[in-house]
Parts: C-alpha cells; structure tokens; sequence
DNA sequence: CTGAAAGCGCTTACAG
DNA sequence: CTGAAAGCGCTTACAG
C-alpha cells in the first residue's frame, strides 16, 4: 500500500514518527526541569522532595520512559556494558561459561553483548576494533584462538590499546595472554580425579585422549599424568589411545584397549565424557559391565553423564562460575594481574565403585 | 604499590587519565575541522578531497581512534544492535539458533547484545524494560516461555510500547507471540522425516516422546501422526511410548516397546537424537542391530547424530539459518506480520536403510 | 530542594 | 570541498 508506516504518516502538521519518550518529555508531563527529572529518576539522588519525585516516577510510568542508555553513555562517560568474544558459542564450554557471564552481568546491572570469532585471531582482532567502539566496561574473551605469530601479537596490541583508553580484559578459560584470567581447571581437575580413583583403589590407568592437539588435552593429560606419577601408579606404555573426540572415537578407542588389555588395567580416563559414553558402549559389545571389571571415568561433566546407566564418573569444571568470575574480574579493577582458580569438583558415580584391595 | 595506574597518575599540570581518541583529537592531529574529519571517516560520504581524506585516516590511525558508538547513537537516533533474548544460552537448541543470529549480524554490520530470561515471562519482561533503554534496532526472542496469561500480556504490551516507538521485534522458533516470526519447523520435518521412511519401506511406527508436554513435542508428534496418516501407516496403541528426554529415557522406552514388540513394528522414531541413540543402544542389549530389523530414526540432528554407529537418520532443522533468518527479518520492515519457515532436511543415514517390500 | 546552563562526542544541514 | 553552529538525550556542578 503506502510506505511503511513507521517512518510515514508525516500528515501536514502532525510529526507523528514513532520514537522513544525522552527526559524532556517527561519532565513537561511532570511539570518540572530536566534537571529535576533526571534527579528523581535517580535512585541514588538525596536532594529530591518526595512530592517531586512521585509526580515524575508518576508521568515516567504512564509515557512509559526508558533512559536512552547512549544518551547517558555520552553523559557519563561510562556504558554498563561487557563485551564477550566467544569462538564458537555451539561448544557446550563456551556455551555454560557464557551462560555464567550472562547471569552475573545480569545480576550486576550489566548488559553483554557478544560476538563470534569463529577461532580465529583474525576474526577477534576485527572484533575488538568493533567493539572498541561501544566503549564497553570490559572485554571477556573465551574459547580458543589460534593463529601466527604476528596475528597474535597484533591481537595483543589492539587489546593495550583498549586498556589504555580505560577498558578491562579478562580471558576465560586459559591463561595465555597476558591479562586477568578465569582459569577453567582442567589440569587441577584431571588431577583430582585421579587422586579420587587412586582412594577408591584403582592402580593401573588407561588413557583415551582426543588425537587432535589442543591446549584442553594437555591440561587434561599432563594433570592424570602428574598425579598418577605422584601416586606411584603406572599408565603402562600401550595403555594410551588416541582417537576422535567423539562417542564413536571413544568406544573404538575402548574396544581397542581392551582387546590389547594392558596387564592390569582397572579403569579407563577419557578425555571427555562423550568419549566415555562411547568406551561404556564398548565395554558392554565385550561382554563387561562398565565399572564391574573396570572403571571408566570423563571429563567435564558436561552432557549427559548422569543420563547414562550406571551414572559415569566425571569432573565438573564449574564453567559458569568461570564466567560468573570473569564478570566479577571485569568489575573489580586492579593494577595488577589476577587469576581466578576454582576447585573443580569430582564427581563420582557408579562407573567408578570401590575397588576392594 | 600505588594506587590503580588507570585512574591515578594526576601529576600536577598532567591530566593523564586514559581515554579513548574522540573525533576532535583526530581532528586536530590532522589540522581540519570536527565535520571534515567527521566527513572523511565516513566512506559513503561524497563531499571529501582524497588529500582530506587521506590526512584524516591517518591521524585516525595513529591515534587509534574509533568512533564512539554511544555519542553516534544519540546523534543519529540509531544503533546498530540487535537485541536477543534467550531462554537458555546452554540448550544446544537455542546456541544454535543464537550462532545463527551472532553471525548474520555480524555480516550485516550490528552487534548483538544478550540477555538471559530463564524460560521465565516475568524475566523476558524485565529484560525487554532493561534493553529498551538501548534502542536496539531490533528484539528476537528465542526459546521457549512460560508464565501466567496476565504475565504473557504483560510481555505483550512491553514489546508494543517497544514496537511503538520505533523497534521491530522478531520471534525465533514458534509463532505463539504476534509478530515476525522465523519459525523452527518441528512439525514439517517430522512429516517430511515419515514421507521419506514412507518411501523407504517402512509402514510401523512406533513413537518415543518426551513425557513432558511442550509445544516442541507436540509439534514433532502431529508432524509424525499427520504424515503417517496420509500415508495409511498405523501408529498401533502400545506403539506410543513416553520418556525423559535423556538417553536413558530413549533406553527404557525402546526396551519396553521391544520387549511388548508391537505386531509389525519396523521403525522407532524418537523425538530426539539423544532419546534415539538411547534407543539403539536397547537395541543391541537384546541383540538387535540398529537398522537391520528395526529401523531407528532421531529428530534435530544435533548432537552426535553422525558419530554413532551406524549414523543415526534425522532432521537437520536448519536453527543456525531461523537466527540468521531472525536477523533479516529485523532488517527488512514491513508492516504486515511475517513468517519465514525453512525447509528441513532429512538425513538418512545407516539406521533405516530400504526395506524391501 | 529546584532550575538554567554547560558539556559529553558525535553528525548534518547551512553558508561560504 | 570546508567550517561554524546547532542539536541528539542525557547528567551535573553552579546558583539560587
């Protein structure tokens, strides 16, 4: 028919452009200044008669007022605002410690906004310059980056360049560049697990861990490793299988391990619980009970991993209160760098009973 | 030591606290006036002399300025942000849906800013009041609500004072609430998912649905009932099993249905993957092969669809386009309400291979 | 306690 | 093509 009518209806003398009710606004409903507007809107201001304050609280509700937040922004000087750069925001990580910062942001009177960068550096350095511009409070970057050198180093330049017009950086998740970090607690977790296993009687490991390299898996390996070595328990060579990071690359992995059965395996670690699942579904196509003869335990404690029968032992990495605490760093400045670390939280089901010694 | 360097550092004739460039500073770096400089920063200007220009970008460039986005959004009247509001970041549903939404708007040039609302209508509320002091150009609510009839038009009238003053507000995934929407098609994939068992052999389905009622659910059962029927395929009573939606719930219902086989069942469709990869494992328990006697069909095609042996066949529902299509819809207005629905694919993989008739 | 005025960092007619 | 000026919607000293 006509143009759209949110931008039309320009009838002679009647501007009718839909558009925001403004200060201005409300203080002529109210019949009081800007001045005094602005100040009974303002929870925090004293100088304010109760009268003048209900009239305007009055005249807001019924325009329906909403502060224009670049408005006051540009004001102030400040945004209540925290920028979340996340690789792929599909990764159940990066999804539950996203879900930790919305909350917190939430909670603090943040807003976050987000943008994608896909892993690569490239793609967060553009992201920081865009973001750069919104001014916001901090920038939280999580989930993992790769590429050169060079593009590296250029990620760190434009980030000094946000810290020094006054923003923040936090990185959740690991601890590589050089700002405040959140610290996801693999290596500690892969630690406790084993400390928990070696308790409950298990001597004799294998390991099933993802056959790409990552910074994730070696946290993961290097924390079994440590504390297996510390217990005195021993990961025998041919007791390590490499495989894709999926249920099917865990059960192959499984029937792999236990065809080969390594002397006296009693328990297999994997890297992730997916992987689990998959080296129970193997275990049981052989004729054994997972956690019967040999215990199997994950990582993470992400998906799934009470839906199973029996439950499967796994650690819970506390990925929202990561993200949670990123909030808290971004919100809490500091000269120098700080590192968050939680304890992560073993949790044990039945994929990993008592083994009488 | 002293005290933060970021806001110290006030030595006597020194006001050094950090700040970001502003257009003056590139101004006078480069010798020219705030508009010209304002005008050479804008590519779509006309009325720039590439000496102008040129001077221009590079005093922006040393000085790493970038506009500041809040000061352009109270100048022009708009930003270039998109609100989303999310149930729950964590539900691979809504993370897909969401990466959708994080990359359309950042190829179209807009940041998207989030907030969690907990499924809860009473938080979507107090969110819309929250965001609207953003003006975003635009809201997509995504996820699924719940809450009183006085709540959900409560949260109507919200987004109609937000529509009102100038914003669009697009729904992503149902069409419950009267506005744009880029619909989830639950109800067509599960009817183009029995078309093509139809065509592969099979005539006996039995059902595994979650327990809890929701309109996902139900959409997934009417798509599958409708389809059948056309096809004078017979859903027999006892056909139609009820379960948690978790892998264990697909277990124990798949066991049970197998175990009270019904006459000639020859496919069980679950109304998730995770539910139908619990199926298959049933399966095997009671020396099945997934697909050899019985067929096994997932709905979503999420989450380790393909890494389960055989694949499991299911419905790519195309989430990751519903967001990016959430985006477009918000940038193209119209006054009429509009629907957009994607065509779902099916996927047949080795779980229902042709049954020969 | 209240209001007039200045200012935040921009953009954009309006004159040259 | 360029610059001075006005204005966007706020907040906050500064006077009353």
């Amino acid at each position: 028919m006509t143009t759209d009518p949110a931008t039309d209806d320009r009838s002679p003398g009647v501007p009718n452009r839909p558009s925001a009710a403004t200060l201005r606004d409300v203080a002529e409903a109210a019949g009081v200044s800007k001045a005094s507007a602005s100040r009974a809107l303002d929870p925090a201001s004293q100088y304010v008669s109760s009268n003048m304050r209900t009239r305007v609280l009055d005249a807001a509700g019924r325009l329906g007022y909403r502060p224009n937040a670049s408005a006051q922004a540009t004001t102030t000087g400040a945004t209540a605002m925290v920028a979340v750069l996340v690789s792929d925001i599909r990764d159940p990580y990066n999804a539950e410690i996203v879900h930790g910062v919305i909350e917190q942001a939430g909670a603090s009177g943040l807003v976050a906004t987000f943008a994608g960068t896909d892993h690569a550096i490239d793609d967060e350095i553009r992201v920081v310059r865009m973001m750069r511009s919104l001014r916001p409070h901090a920038m939280i970057l999580t989930g993992t980056r790769s590429g050169s050198t060079v593009s590296r180093s250029s990620l760190e330049d434009e980030l000094a360049r946000y810290t020094h017009e006054g923003g923040r950086v936090v990185i959740a998740g690991d601890d590589e560049l050089p700002f405040d970090t959140a610290v996801v607690p693999r290596l500690r977790g892969a630690s406790a697990l084993v400390d928990e296993l070696f308790r409950l009687g298990y001597r004799s490991p294998a390991l099933i861990r993802p056959d790409r390299d990552s910074a994730a898996a070696r946290r993961w390996e290097d924390g079994v490793v440590e504390a297996a070595e510390r217990h005195g328990m021993r990961i025998e060579r041919g007791a390590v299988a490499r495989a894709p990071m999926t249920r099917d690359g865990g059960y192959d992995a499984a029937a792999d391990l236990i065809a080969r059965r390594p002397e006296h395996l009693d328990v297999i670690l994997a890297a992730t619980d997916a992987m689990a699942i998959g080296a129970m579904t193997a275990m049981r196509d052989v004729g054994l009970t997972p956690g019967a003869e040999i215990g199997v335990a994950g990582f993470d404690d992400a998906v799934g991993a009470e839906d199973v029968t029996p439950g499967l032992t796994s650690v819970d990495l506390a990925l929202a209160r990561v993200g949670a605490a990123s909030v808290e760093l971004a919100l809490t400045g500091s000269g120098d760098r700080r590192r968050i670390e939680f304890e992560p939280r073993v949790v044990v089901r039945g994929t990993t009973p008592v083994r009488p010694r």
